[in-house]
RNA sequence: GGGGAUGUGGUGGAACUGGUAGACACGCUUGGCUUAGAACCAAGUGCCGCAAGGCGUGGGGGUUCGACUCCCUCCAUCCCUACCA
């Protein structure tokens, strides 16, 4: 029998693959260029699950299809590989993180080669590779003598457990993203990444991008930028002394009523009036205490305590109290705002709470009940701003302000420097030298700086990073000097090997600099990026922070890295159905709580009962949901063994037939039947199962009109969905031609290739090997794309659905010569049988022709 | 609280710029092949109805000859984010 049988050619074009290079980059630059990127993973020890071979399948056919349709093809792979579990790993056993590293690595190569993708292996890079990370090394040096990267003791979110520090990013709910221990604040001696300098460039620049209009929505949020005025308040008894406050709200000045400062704003203790100082600073020492989590669930109610100081109301005179409270924070604006209880909520909730007064400045809609009015109304109380709408009296205001010289326009960015070292061993050591005469950068030629070999990877008790225990490497001299110096003990945090790998693919042993500008010039930007969401901000953010240093510094010719970039959706696990026992009685979902016992269900035990699912038989609701997967949950595919399974084709099939790329959806293994049943369905087309040759069917003959619209419309349809990444309906369309074919007593073999060709993209193995039957001795991973041409598309008869009132009773067959005729078709089909009832029963009104689609007679009664 | 996305058969999903709703696939039903099963092949399958026919794209309203598609409004689910002055 030579049935399809995936197991055996699978791994026999894999090895063919590799062993002619079928696809190692071209380096000649006679052809257009496309380069096709994945977001590379972090090489784990569970190994690859459903959800990256979505993208990178997604990926692959592009690069494919492109390599098809004549361009140059860049399609790398590689690994991100710093992070935290390798480093925990060690941890636990003492076993090198690069060993680790290295093991997992094999493991996601082979499984990713497994599935039968076309990377260029040979520009395979590694983030922890010393040859890689020296190029990481230099941006850093490169950051630092631009002054975009400074050391800063700053409050930082430590987490006890992981001894380490978290960037804000990395930090949910006051708990860490990795493990979910409580994270506190602490300050500590940090990098810091000036990413703020770029905030305008980084908001300006996504204009021209081709991303998702959701995801830039993102960007600029995170970016946040904010206009509004800067505003200088004196304090009463302290001359030389000044709060300035950040406010979007010019226009309400005449409604402050007080002033709060951040906990931690430098003035705190200075003002600070002796009757209030032991209260203030036991509020200080509580919030330095507190945690994020801690102030988040307190910050229901709002807390503050006065100063006992005074400023003074730059137009008026008047006297305002300064308060200090937690829900103002130090690292927005100034650490200081200006309140306005009228139009701000958060400041009337801080004044209800503390008896402040309240004076509206803006007249709210008539009808309006609630407290702080913030919507646009004529200025009220406010001397010279009266009878102005919000945008005037803004106006109005700054130019007041700049007058007068106690304020002016200002612009805010709710972005954050980037807190960019860890205090983790298994990260980018920094190329710094802390001596007596301060910090020292190393020299380009003493790169790579590479890790110490240790053998404890804890933090050493005071909480100095794990790097302070290799004393010999710590401790050092200053090449320069000859004079004793010590190494950093931080390390770079994961995002830094991610920020400028697409780079480093294309001249991955260029030795010059991070990327030959040469073949730069020519690769980039990257014409299509793929990856998951949960990048939407930090990895995209960063990586096009570092793009723009990189292009300011002349290292890169784009001031953008990934001109098109699309996000795929997450793959849930199979549907689950959930009923729920209380007391051992079943009870409806809805009413479940944490003393109800969750009771998995199969889908032969419930129905569907209007909108709901029910246990069969009853109505008792359940529910019906997929889950994200999750070890914890059980519910995890391993594509191991879909591919031991299905074969590797099936598996790429499936991925890309359940859906629409972009959208969250279940995963089902019976899917994966469907489209395993379609390749032997194609494999029979082709093949003779007795002999394993090609069928008696084949034949070289000409094809029919018949044969030559249905591939056409396979061709077209496949071309345009994969342009289009819709690669759900693109299989739908090779499937439908399947379908068709089976149904010919011949079928020319000139058809048949065609066939195989614009299938390859999807399933490469069975199409190399049909190609192979077909009879040819080279893969057809070059051979040109079939063009479609719309002749053969056409009809000889064209059916026109009668509507009548909109409402389709008939269908019209016309000539294809005829069929823009108005007249002809309208009599046509007037004259249709079950037309003419209609218009016996009616008035005639209205006669429409769409032409090539519809024919809607309106009909009014007698 | 803010931002984003989604809602179509029993299920995953199709439907181009408003023009036959449900392509393709899963599941299911019936029949064939088979000692039997699997696989395969054939036919059927939105709902109600014996039928004629009616009803149908989360609910309600609107625009239009015609609405899954456009507008208003409400509801549900998911994701991100959160005291950002």
């Amino acid at each position: 029998m030579h049935s399809y049988n995936p197991a055996a050619i699978e791994k026999k074009w894999q090895t063919y693959w590799l062993q002619h290079q079928t696809f190692k980059t071209p380096t000649d630059r006679s052809k257009p260029k496309y380069y096709v990127l994945d977001m590379f993973p972090y090489p784990s020890g569970s190994g690859l699950h459903v959800g990256h071979p979505e993208g990178y399948t997604a990926t692959d056919i592009i690069a494919r299809y492109k390599r098809m349709m004549g361009f140059n093809v860049l399609h790398p792979m590689g690994w991100d590989a710093f992070g935290l579990p390798a480093e925990q790993y060690a941890v636990k056993t003492g076993t090198h993180p690069s060993i680790t590293t290295e093991h997992n690595i094999k493991r996601f190569r082979e499984q990713l080669q497994a599935i039968g993708f076309s990377y260029d292996w040979d520009r395979e890079i590694n983030t922890t590779d010393p040859n890689y990370f020296k190029w990481t090394q230099w941006i850093f040096l490169k950051l630092y003598e631009m002054g975009l990267a400074y050391e800063d003791e700053v409050a930082v979110n430590w987490c006890p457990e992981l001894g380490t520090v978290l960037a804000n990013e990395e930090v949910i709910d006051g708990k860490s993203e990795i493990g979910g221990y409580p994270v506190v604040r602490r300050p500590m001696r940090q990098w810091i990444l000036k990413i703020t300098a770029y905030a305008e460039r980084l908001l300006q620049d996504l204009d021209d991008l081709d991303w998702p209009e959701s995801l830039k929505d993102m960007q600029r949020n995170w970016i946040g930028k904010s206009v509004g005025a800067e505003i200088d308040f004196k304090i009463q008894e302290y001359d030389s002394e000044q709060i300035r406050v950040f406010t979007t709200r010019p226009d309400t000045l005449f409604g402050v009523t007080y002033m709060v400062l951040a906990p931690e704003h430098h003035l705190v203790d200075k003002i600070t009036s002796e009757q209030q100082r032991s209260a203030v600073h036991e509020y200080v020492k509580n919030a330095a205490t507190k945690s994020d989590l801690d102030r988040q669930e307190l910050s229901k109610e709002k807390t503050g305590v006065w100063t006992g100081a005074f400023a003074i109301h730059p137009v008026t005179n008047k006297q305002i109290s300064i308060w200090i409270a937690d829900y103002v924070l130090v690292s927005y604006g100034t650490g200081a705002i200006m309140a306005v209880p009228a139009q701000d909520e958060r400041d009337w909730e801080f004044a209800e709470a503390f008896d402040l007064p309240i004076v509206r400045t803006v007249q709210p809609e008539e009808g309006f009940t609630g407290k702080a009015y913030t919507g646009d109304g004529l200025a009220i109380n406010s001397e010279f701003l009266n009878g102005m709408g919000v945008d005037e009296a803004k106006n109005t205001m700054i130019q007041w302000l700049e007058d007068n010289r106690v304020g002016s326009k200002a612009i805010n960015y709710k972005l954050r420097d980037w807190l960019f070292s860890r205090q983790r061993y298994w990260g980018e050591p920094f190329p710094i030298l802390h001596t007596d005469k301060g910090v020292i950068p190393l020299s380009e030629d003493q790169l790579p700086l590479e890790l110490p070999v240790v053998d404890r990877y804890q933090p050493t008790g005071d909480g100095e990073p794990p790097l302070a225990n290799a004393t010999q490497w710590v401790y050092t001299i200053d090449p320069a000097t000859g004079k004793p110096a010590k190494r950093e003990t931080n390390t770079m945090p994961q995002w830094a090997g991610s920020c400028w790998y697409y780079l480093r693919y294309i001249s991955p042993d260029w030795e010059g600099g991070p990327v030959d500008p040469d073949y730069e010039s020519y690769w980039m930007p990257v014409d299509l990026y793929v990856g998951g969401a949960e990048h939407a901000v930090l990895h995209l953010l960063y990586a096009r922070f570092w793009h723009k240093v990189l292009f300011d510094l002349g290292v890169v010719s784009t001031k953008e890295p990934f001109q098109k970039l699309v996000n795929q959706g997450m793959i849930l696990g199979e549907v689950e159905y959930t009923a729920a026992k209380k007391n051992g009685e079943w009870i409806p979902v809805d009413y479940a709580d944490e003393a109800t016992d969750r009771i998995r269900l199969s889908d032969e035990d419930v129905e569907k009962k209007g909108d709901h699912f029910v246990i069969k038989g009853t109505s008792i609701r359940i529910e019906a949901r997929a889950h994200k997967m999750s070890k914890s949950r059980g519910n995890v595919i391993n594509p191991d063994q879909i591919i031991e399974k299905f074969g590797a084709d099936s598996l790429r099939l499936y991925e890309m037939f359940m859906g629409p790329l972009e959208q969250v959806k279940p995963w089902s293994t019976k899917g994966v039947d469907g489209v395993n049943r379609f390749l032997h369905r194609a494999w029979r087309l082709l093949v003779n199962e007795e002999d394993g040759k090609l069928k008696s069917t084949i034949c070289e003959i000409e094809p029919t009109k018949e044969q030559l619209k249905v591939l056409h419309a396979a061709i077209k349809k496949v071309s345009q969905d994969i342009e289009t990444m819709r690669f759900n309906t693109a299989i739908s369309a090779l499937m439908i031609f399947v379908n068709e074919a089976n149904t010919w007593s011949q079928i020319p073999k000139a058809v048949c290739q065609n066939f195989v060709q614009i299938l390859s993209p999807f399933a490469p193995h069975i199409s190399e090997e049909l190609w192979m039957k077909l009879g040819h001795h080279e893969s057809l991973a070059y051979q040109e794309w079939p063009a479609f041409d719309e002749q053969h598309l056409t009809d000889d008869e064209i059916m026109y659905p009668v509507q009548i009132n909109g409402k389709v009773r008939a269908e019209l067959f016309v000539p294809a010569g005829l069929s823009m005729d108005k007249q002809y078709v309208i009599e046509n089909a007037k004259a249709l049988e079950k037309i003419q009832g209609y218009l016996e029963g009616g008035r005639l009104v209205k006669e429409i022709f769409v032409p090539m689609r519809i024919v809607n007679l309106v009909i009014a009664p007698q």
